[in-house]
DNA sequence: AGCACGCCGACT
DNA sequence: GTCGGCGTGCTC
């Protein structure tokens, strides 16, 4: 109900009497939900979506629950400006955004808005105009008026204006000389859905061997109700998909609604059709570049219970669903899931407290778990579900290393003899060869041969990279560019720059040299032309109009490509040495996503591994497919990572996966502990450096994720103060048992 | 987050 | 003499 706010201030001689105070949490960077007046005769309850007053502006706010601040005067309370038309946010919903702010240490109302961003949906949906036949005929007739009376007459439906002048053939001003002539009336007609109701039953399942006993496994879990979270580790293409879909299925057969969590890139259109030929309709898709109209209506759908199913980006968990039953975390393992401004969460965990907030299943799916959910899954605290083998004819690719100081690339090279050889006998026989290097750009780092200046970013002192197609050189991190030189900037030398190091262009001529014939192709995110460009260019690789595609790690993601039989890494000790704690980890799901492209539709398949480090852990877990063994070795390091108890609080670390989330924690520890000093920020790599040069005498890590009870720390921190000797517990994100 | 106020440099 | 840089501080 909209109040009218010309009611909120009463007649000239009566004061508004104030009949109640509540706290509303407004989109602010503050600790506390703010209070406001209601005025007289207005109903509002917790969850109430509001518009308050806040200075000069309006902002969108939600009703909260507790107390209010006594030392505000009530009279001086400014009242709610409007109460809008829109159920309000369940309780289970508000202890969702209390938890996620507690645990982030993020002020509520930030939360809070991630929950109501579709501000112009609070509106209610304008309705639609539709014309129905009312009988009668035009003074004069044409041949377009009978083909749009034929139609009217036979199909005794409303119609749209365009609808039916597209339908009847003929343009819409025949349809509004009709109109206006008396032959159809205007009606109003309620909005169309956004999305048809996908049906549980549409395609029944064909389950085989594993994916029986494994949908058998989380069906049951739906059907019983309750919490619980299972982790679906199955290697590419071994059907986890289809596994998934019959959790959704139970949960749309109980009448709830179903939240599937994709990392953006795999938001694809051949997910949609996917989930569509299952369920008879697309879900309903959330994503950052969703246009608002439909972001709105979507919005809307999912709190009146109309959108059964949406697909969407770490933002969808917010989306205040108005009966969720069921929530899949597909690629559970992928860094997009971690937000890193703002708030900081990471949606794969939000999801499973979100579960069990809601007292529902949540189900997390991925060919290369987390370390963190292969914790969850051993310590029994998520169910795991195993699918070992490829579903039907797929095979996985033969997997070899390919030693580089063995084999090593010709002078100014960087592929291998091994490596060019399978290249020519793949394009040989028709087929396609990958080659895999997540290195945008021609070179990573150019310097001057004469003085020996390197190029570097004015912004930020990474190196500049240089990219040939676009003659320029860039900064990877802040994106600063440059067109490229023809001088040295230092000394001034023409023609005397260096490339030092592969990026994908580089290889792409390399390619070019050693197979002219051959088409090729190189796909990185900075491909000229666009996303649209990209999607055609996926699909002619699909066809088989390219023989070989040198790609970054887009080309890892979902794309399926019948013919690839070829998969080289480049570089796979790229990335193992950047100083981030999960380099390993990393590395070994960037690896097994890349090879998994190969030989999905049965024909026989190489993969050929590049390294320097043959005997490195990661190396001879992707070779010998002994998933279980890496994992056991890296919870172990990790663990090793988690401090024993330390001694002195002498000074603190503060790291993150980025500075700018390390500065975020860093106020929070200054603003709740001012005895500790000496707090330092650094970065990521950073970190692991200072304690080894022994400056520090203990950290906080709070890499990826925000698992370590961060609560907890800062209140012992406060109780022991800065000389105490101190065993302050510190829980490392992989054990992150705090939230169940 | 916004948007104010507030104090020091180059300009119609 | 003003316009404008962005540094602190407040919003119920």
């Amino acid at each position: 109900m909209a109040i009218d706010s010309s009611s909120l201030f009463g007649s000239l001689f009566e004061a508004p009497a104030v009949t109640r105070v509540v706290p509303v949490l407004v989109p602010l960077p503050v600790p506390v939900a703010y209070s406001y007046a209601v005025p007289e005769g207005v109903h509002v309850e917790p969850g109430s979506l509001v518009q308050v007053p806040i200075g000069p502006r309006q902002v969108i706010g939600v009703v909260w629950e507790g107390d209010n601040d006594e030392k505000l005067d009530p009279k001086k309370l400014r009242p709610i400006t409007l109460v809008f038309d829109c159920p309000p946010l369940s309780k289970e919903m508000r202890d969702f955004i209390d938890w996620v702010a507690s645990y982030t240490l993020s002020p509520p109302g930030l939360v809070a808005r991630m929950a109501i961003r579709a501000p112009a949906a609070l509106d209610p949906e304008a309705m639609v105009e539709g014309l129905r036949y009312i009988g009668g005929q035009p003074e004069r007739m044409t041949p377009a008026r009978t083909r749009v009376l034929d139609l009217a007459k036979t199909q005794d439906h409303p119609w749209t204006r365009s609808g039916l002048a597209h339908a009847a053939n003929v343009s819409s001003s025949v349809v509004d000389g009709l109109t206006a002539q008396g032959v159809f009336e205007t009606i109003f007609l309620p909005p169309p859905p956004v999305v048809a109701r996908p049906d549980p039953d549409f395609t029944p399942p064909r389950l085989e061997g594993p994916q029986k006993q494994a949908a058998q496994d989380i069906v049951s879990a739906v059907h019983k109700g309750g919490f619980s979270a299972a982790l679906i580790d199955g290697v590419t293409g071994s059907g986890k998909t289809e596994v998934y879909f019959e959790a959704i299925a139970e949960s749309l057969r109980q009448g709830r609604q179903v939240l599937i969590l994709l990392p953006e890139i795999a938001l694809t259109p051949a997910f949609l059709e996917r989930f569509e030929a299952r369920f008879g309709a697309k879900p309903a898709e959330w994503h950052s570049d969703l246009a608002p109209r439909m972001r709105e209506k979507v919005w809307r759908g999912v709190v009146t219970g109309e959108v059964r199913v949406v697909a969407g980006a770490r933002s969808a968990l917010f989306l205040p669903f108005e009966q969720l039953g069921l929530i899949v975390v597909d690629e559970e393992h992928d860094p997009a899931y971690k937000q890193e401004d703002r708030v900081f969460y990471n949606a794969r965990d939000m999801a499973v407290v979100r579960g069990r907030i809601g007292d529902f299943p949540v189900v997390l799916v991925s060919a290369t778990p987390s370390v963190e959910s292969q914790v969850n899954g051993l310590a029994g605290r998520y169910n795991t579900v195993h699918l070992p083998t490829r579903f039907g004819e797929a095979a996985l690719p033969d997997l070899h290393l390919v030693d580089m100081r063995r084999h090593p690339p010709e002078r100014g090279g960087f592929l291998s003899p091994v490596l060019l050889r399978g290249i020519k006998r793949t394009i040989e026989k028709g087929e396609q060869a990958l080659l895999f290097l997540n290195r945008r750009g021609y070179a990573p780092l150019t310097l001057c041969r004469v003085c020996g200046h390197r190029f570097q970013c004015p912004q930020c002192s990474s190196w500049l990279v240089e990219h040939r197609f676009r003659s320029q050189i860039q900064c990877h991190q802040c994106g600063y560019a440059e067109r490229t030189p023809e001088a040295c900037p230092d000394c001034g030398t023409l023609d005397h720059l260096v490339a030092c190091g592969p990026g994908v262009e580089r290889i792409a001529e390399e390619v070019e040299k050693h197979f002219p014939q051959a088409r090729t192709i190189v796909m990185s995110s900075d491909m000229l032309g666009g996303v649209k460009r990209m999607r055609l260019e996926l699909e002619a690789i699909a066809k088989g109009d390219v023989d070989i595609v040198i790609g970054t790690q887009l080309v890892a993601k979902g794309h399926n490509f019948p013919l690839m039989t070829l998969v080289g890494i480049v570089d796979a000790d790229l990335g193992l040495s950047n100083g981030d704690p999960r380099a390993a980890e990393r590395t070994f799901q960037l690896l097994s996503q890349v090879t998994g492209r190969a030989g999905r539709t049965g024909l026989k398949s190489l993969g050929l591994i590049q390294t320097f480090q043959p005997q490195h852990p990661v190396m001879q877990a992707i070779v010998s497919g002994d998933a279980p063994a890496f994992y056991e070795r890296e919870i172990e390091e990790r663990q090793k990572a988690i401090l024993p108890p330390f001694g002195r609080l002498a000074s603190l670390i503060v790291s993150a996966d980025t500075r700018a989330e390390a500065e975020t924690h860093a106020r929070g520890l200054r603003a709740a502990a001012p005895s500790v000093t000496g707090i330092s920020v650094l970065g990521p790599a950073e970190a692991p450096l200072a304690l080894v040069r022994g400056r520090h005498r203990f950290r906080l890590l709070v890499h990826g994720r925000r698992n370590c009870d961060m609560q907890g720390f800062l209140k012992a921190m406060i109780a022991q103060g800065p000389k105490a000797k101190s065993s302050v517990q510190i829980q490392l994100d992989v054990d992150p048992q705090s939230f169940l």
